[in-house]
DNA sequence: AAACTGCTCAACCGCGTTGCG
DNA sequence: TCGCAACGCGGTTGAGCAGTT
């Protein structure tokens, strides 16, 4: 029997009772309450094991475990899932929580995305803690001059009424931005960006010293900075090497996002690279987190509205546009330095919750119109930043930052970048010119990789290395690969301190479903050079909007030289297949030194 | 040593959201 | 469209532990 045999069979079978928290209490005077044994965990594992996350009422119907579905989940998020960071917060993840905090307000599973192995009810047991701790030492929760702190019921204001602003904040923190976050990709809201900084001397019991906390947001600046990209990158660099020699690189993309690429924690990166700038400028959704400074990028889409974080203030200015970042942009078919190539932009429209360069190659492949296809026509430069902006559709305006990942055959040559959007309403292209911020930066050789994946709408992976130094969230994938020769592009995106191109892997030897073979676990792995610190981020297909789940994925693990390689291993949760699934990663060969400090 | 206090954290609870028939 | 079940999230609770009196 399959496993999906199996789910289907535990499906089938009539449910009892609610999960505990609305359980109707029908036959469920038996359920138990209260700490978990390890008796029940090794049930609860041997469950997850055998038929997957999921379905978790079903639990007490296949196992002797008298623990409701609801708790049965919370024990399995909160403790006995693979990769759980266990032990006090390291003071990166204190001030990284703060961070987050100040800007997501009390979004703990938003913020818990940002922090691999840790969960959200984690964070919040420690926010309330600090919290009180705060209040108690009459200390501010964050810092006494950033003047914007809010109360609790502004939090709750905020969150249940997405228009309640309020004005008596600092124009600087109007213009702060959000961190891409799940919930607020879904949620559309709109802002106003700008540039702007202000200190934030933490003196608090959380250990900060005073550190400045600039938040700068180049896609309002696009065209500004567009124009002399070189004064931001040095501007940018300068606040970096200059102001903060220990300055640590943060670039996030929260796990539940849609599929664009994910950064987490460079370690080790020199801060006057300028390989640099483009991380901070090309990770659509991320924001970049120094030591002392913290960039953010505000990602927005569809039609206006904000959920607050409990300290935000959002200038609700009508004029203000809707932002919209892109991923790093993939190029195709280089044909001449000069001449024009196909370059896929991760756009996210504002009808699509998902990136346009998935759903167009998708859509392409189905032979779909090209309604939602976002692209860019250009010759560019490897790492060149591009500011896509102006997109508007309906209103809404786009922009975008993108890096190309990809080197193209002439280094030197200079390019223009034009965007092609085909709105669902337009008939011909919209075309925008974007600007292009660095130079180029040759992009170490690619090792090959072949692939045949099958994968199947469902199937849930999750990556580690050597069995527990990567932290990922399961990818979902939501479609099935018509044939086992068909290939899916899935792109494991690493990025590593020492380069700002991510990898790319690819799922390689897949099956067909409906392989008798079928159990309810599979790996694969993915071989590429990494180092310590590397951050990769399983960003796969989406085809249908947000099936892609994942999550920051540090790897901590030194390879002896840099050229080697490793295997990066997933569970791969199938239905049909219990082979592994190989995935092989475009690795590079360069041989950058190594990462000084572990993130991880 | 006992009582008290504060803290941490696992677990529970209620509600909102999503998916599906 | 509606109702239901499952899931996910944030708020709250309380047990257990450590430090202090």
């Amino acid at each position: 029997m399959t496993s999906k045999d199996q789910m289907e069979q535990i499906n089938s079978q009539p449910s009892e009772e609610d999960s505990c928290g609305e359980s109707t209490n029908k036959g469920n005077e038996d359920l138990k309450k209260g700490p978990w044994t390890s008796a029940e965990d090794e049930i609860l594992v041997n469950y997850v094991d055998r038929f997957g996350e999921g379905n978790w009422n079903a639990v007490q119907k296949h196992t002797k475990l008298r623990r409701c579905g609801k708790s049965c989940r919370l024990r399995w998020i909160n403790h006995l899932r693979p990769n759980l960071k266990k032990g006090a917060f390291t003071e990166d993840e204190e001030q990284l929580i703060i961070a987050l905090h100040s800007k997501m307000g009390n979004r703990w599973a938003q913020m818990a995305a940002f922090l691999p192995g840790r969960t959200d009810n984690e964070i919040k047991n420690y926010w309330n803690t600090r919290k009180k701790r705060c209040q108690r030492a009459g200390l501010p929760l964050y810092p006494p001059n950033a003047c914007h702190n809010v109360s609790e019921e502004n939090v709750q204001c905020s969150r249940l009424s997405k228009y309640s602003y309020s004005y008596d904040q600092p124009l600087e923190l109007l213009q702060g931005s959000f961190p891409d976050s799940p919930d607020i990709i879904s949620d559309n809201f709109q802002t106003s960006y700008g540039a702007s900084s202000y200190a934030m001397p933490f003196a608090d019991a959380a250990g900060f010293g005073s550190q400045n906390y600039s938040f700068a947001n180049p896609t309002a600046n696009c065209v500004e900075q567009s124009t002399d990209s070189e004064k931001f990158l040095l501007a940018l660099h300068g606040s970096v090497a200059d102001v903060y020699p220990t300055t640590k690189q943060f670039l996030f993309q929260p796990s539940g996002s849609t599929p664009r690429n994910c950064f987490g924690s460079l370690h080790g990166a020199d801060p006057s690279s300028q390989s640099l700038a483009p991380l901070l400028g090309a990770i659509p959704g991320s924001y970049a987190l120094l030591n002392d400074t913290f960039s953010t990028y505000c990602p927005t889409r569809g039609t206006a509205k904000l959920e607050l974080p409990s300290d935000q203030c959002v200038e609700t200015d009508a004029s203000s546009r809707l932002s919209c970042p892109a991923t790093p942009v993939s190029v195709y078919n280089v044909q001449s330095p000069s001449a024009t190539v196909s370059v896929q932009s991760n756009f996210v429209s504002p009808w699509k919750s998902g990136p346009m360069l998935r759903q167009a190659h998708v859509l392409s492949d189905a032979e779909k119109e090209p309604s939602e296809m976002s692209s860019i026509t250009s010759t560019i430069k490897p790492n060149d930043v591009f500011e896509c902006s102006g997109l508007s559709i309906n209103d809404m305006e786009l922009y975008s930052t993108a890096v190309a990942d990809s080197y193209m055959e002439s280094p030197s040559a200079l390019v223009s970048l034009q965007s092609k959007c085909f709105p669902p309403w337009k008939s011909s292209p919209v075309l925008q010119e974007a600007h292009v911020l660095s130079s180029a930066e040759k992009e170490p050789p690619l090792k090959s990789s072949s692939v045949t994946p099958i994968v199947k709408s469902s199937d849930v992976s999750e990556c580690s290395i050597n069995g527990t130094e990567l932290y990922s969230s399961p990818v979902a994938f939501d479609r099935y690969v018509k044939s086992p020769s068909a290939t899916i592009p899935f792109q494991s995106s690493c990025v590593t301190p020492w380069k700002n191109v991510p990898l790319r892997s690819v799922l390689q030897e897949g099956h067909a479903p409906g392989n008798s073979e079928a159990k309810s676990s599979e790996k694969r792995s993915v071989t590429s050079i990494m180092k310590p610190n590397n951050v990769i981020c399983s960003s796969g297909l989406s085809i249908n909007d947000r099936e892609f789940n994942s999550k920051p994925v540090v790897a901590d693990t030194y390879v002896g030289s840099p050229p080697a390689t490793f295997s990066l291993q997933s569970k791969y949760l199938t239905s049909w297949k219990s082979d592994p699934v190989l995935v092989e990663a475009d690795a590079f060969d360069s041989a950058e030194e190594e990462p000084s400090k572990k993130f991880c």
